[in-house]
DNA sequence: GCCGTTTTCGGCCCGACTGTTTTCAGTCG
């Protein structure tokens, strides 16, 4: 059973307890464990067996029992019990924000709702504003947010939802506030949001809400109070705005970052040591003083933590580890020394070898490495032998004259039956290698397995290239052991890629983790195919910061030589595995 | 149902906003 199935099947029951009016920590217990397993990058089912289902955070005894259950038998009981107290459908109206328990199991109850159809009908009868404590506004507003989430895509990749909160922030500068700063899981690094959180501070929070409600680019307003507004922005994403006394900056920017785990964790120590952490500061509760934070760090130096950089906040084992100063050094943008990954106008990009490398060395790098595709990416106009011998005298001729070391490169097709497009003869010829897989996507893990773990195998291959195939919201990763995968990776030091791209942020942070843990070495590379998207490089650091990830960890915090030397020692022995 | 810098039992984050009401319930993040 895949872990999406048992992620369905927790958050089910967790609704269902909702809409049976359950103990609140039973029900945050159960999306709590879903949470978990939803980024869980191993198999939960594999780990049933392995009798280590306590491993993962959030699934005890009780939980713990059912998954076995539901793996042994196919069934879960409890579930479906949970399943038959409810008329079906009833759970399906909890998706719609505005509809909560109390609101869902009144409308089944009542009305004999069960479908978001029969919810519109209902609606649009008049039956639902004259429920008892429900009214024109409140079904106007069930109403509203139906057809939103009927037409919404599903969440926005980073990529898209960053550049819409900078220009939201870039409108504010001219009100009264200052601060600006995105917050939440775009905060986080998140690689897609649910919607935008913006924070910043003013002595007038009124005057600076009602500007960013009646700016041109939104649609709608949702919300717009003393310290928060909620818009609709152009093309349907919603945005939050808070805005707080300038006093209190440091704590509402930890609050509004979350990640909601995170902060439960937190308030709870907070709790243990007779503190309430709120939005406003800290408070005392023996005295009732209450500290207040202009910046963030002070707040958590105020509780014995050192600071725990936005992307770890995800109530995994950072808290613990902040407590002890052992949180670990992250990579940053300025570590980066040279790009792995680059396109140019011989295959599918946009701009030459030349173009690219000036641009490069603007951004003051040292290296950067030419993988134009080969010629199996007939679209792309993919380099055959004779043309990577031509590109290769193209870019030695250029790097003597920009002044940048360039590595050569090609970002070869992983066939379906796992054997390269272009001979070793040509690839041995190259300084980097990247073996990718740009088709026959579906096939089975064991299949895919296989045709991962021959390219690796191969001595010519450095780094395999975005590695789960996936496109955020797009396209599913691939089936793929990535355990076996990891293993082999770090048995002969094949490299495995972090690709920047927006779209792809592959490897996810899950597996970055754990590939780290494993001993693999990871690259990141900006995939780019335009002089502008070699900025794209600041968004794999930030997933390769929610996987925590050190400078050491990666290559392109090497020197050119040092590169170098790293790949030449590529390990050709067979495989034991 | 989970979990431990006091705990294997007894806790479990905290406040804002809205609409429908005359003081609050429901929802959200």
């Amino acid at each position: 059973m895949r872990n999406a199935e048992v992620v369905k099947i927790l958050q089910d029951i967790a609704d269902l307890l909702e809409l049976k009016g359950e103990n609140q920590f039973k029900i945050r217990a159960y999306q709590r464990a879903t949470r978990s397993i939803e980024h869980f990058p191993q198999s939960v089912e594999q780990l049933a067996k392995e009798g280590r289902l306590n491993d993962i955070p959030g699934v005890g005894e009780g939980i713990g029992k059912k998954l076995n259950e539901l793996f042994s038998t196919g069934h879960l009981k409890y579930y479906e019990e949970l399943r038959s107290q409810f008329p079906s459908g009833t759970s399906a109206l909890l998706d719609v924000p505005g509809i909560g328990p109390k609101t869902a199991i009144k409308l089944s109850g009542e009305l004999g709702i069960s479908s978001l159809s029969e919810l519109e009908e209902a609606i649009q009868e008049g039956k639902v504003a004259s429920l008892y404590r429900l009214g024109d506004k409140i079904a106007q507003n069930i109403e509203h947010h139906l057809k939103l989430l009927r037409s919404k895509e599903n969440r926005i990749p980073i990529g898209v939802a960053l550049p819409v909160a900078e220009n939201v922030i870039s409108s504010l500068k001219s009100s009264p506030v200052i601060n600006l700063t995105t917050a939440g899981s775009l905060r986080r690094f998140k690689e897609t949001a649910g919607d935008i959180d913006i924070l910043g501070t003013s002595d007038r929070c009124e005057e600076v809400l009602n500007t960013f409600a009646h700016l041109p680019e939104v649609k709608e307003i949702l919300a717009l109070g003393e310290t928060k507004s909620s818009v609709i922005v152009a093309p349907d994403l919603q945005v939050d705005l808070r805005v707080v006394p300038h006093d209190s900056f440091g704590s509402s920017l930890q609050y509004f970052t979350g990640s909601k785990d995170h902060n439960i964790k937190l308030r709870e120590r907070g709790r243990r040591q007779g503190l309430k952490l709120s939005e406003y500061g800290i408070t005392e509760l023996d005295s009732g003083i209450t500290h207040k934070f202009t910046h963030e760090e002070d707040f958590y130096h105020w509780l014995g933590l050192s600071f725990i950089p936005p992307e770890l906040r995800e109530g995994q084992e950072e808290i613990e580890l902040a407590a002890k100063s052992s949180l670990p050094h992250l990579l940053e943008l300025s570590n980066i020394r040279g790009d792995f990954h680059v396109h140019t106008d011989w295959s599918d990009g946009q701009n030459s070898v030349e173009e690219m490398a000036v641009a490069a060395k603007d951004m003051g790098y040292e290296f950067i490495t030419i993988t134009d595709h080969s010629r199996g990416r007939g679209v792309a106009h993919g380099l055959d032998e004779e043309r990577v011998l031509k590109q290769l005298e193209r870019i030695r001729e250029v790097e003597g004259r920009v002044g940048i070391h360039i590595l050569s490169g090609i970002e070869v097709d992983i066939r379906a039956d796992g054997n390269l497009d272009l001979p070793d003869s040509v690839l041995s010829k190259l300084d980097v290698v990247i073996a990718s897989v740009h088709s026959s996507f579906s096939q089975d893990r064991d299949r895919m397995t296989k045709r991962m773990l021959s390219a690796v195998e191969n001595s010519q291959v450095d780094i395999l290239g975005h590695p789960s195939g996936r496109l955020l919201e797009e396209r599913e990763e691939v089936a793929l052991d990535f355990e076996t995968l990891f293993s082999a990776c770090k048995e002969t030091k094949t490299v495995l890629e972090i690709n920047c791209q927006p779209k792809r942020l592959d490897l996810k942070d899950s597996y970055i983790r754990e590939a780290i843990k494993a001993g693999v070495k990871l690259s990141l590379g900006s995939d780019a195919h335009s002089i502008s998207q070699l900025q794209y490089m600041h968004f794999g650091v930030g997933i390769a910061r929610r996987g925590w990830c050190e400078s050491k960890h990666v290559l392109n915090t090497l020197s050119f030589e040092e590169v170098r030397q790293w790949m030449k020692e590529k390990v050709c022995a067979p495989l034991s595995i």
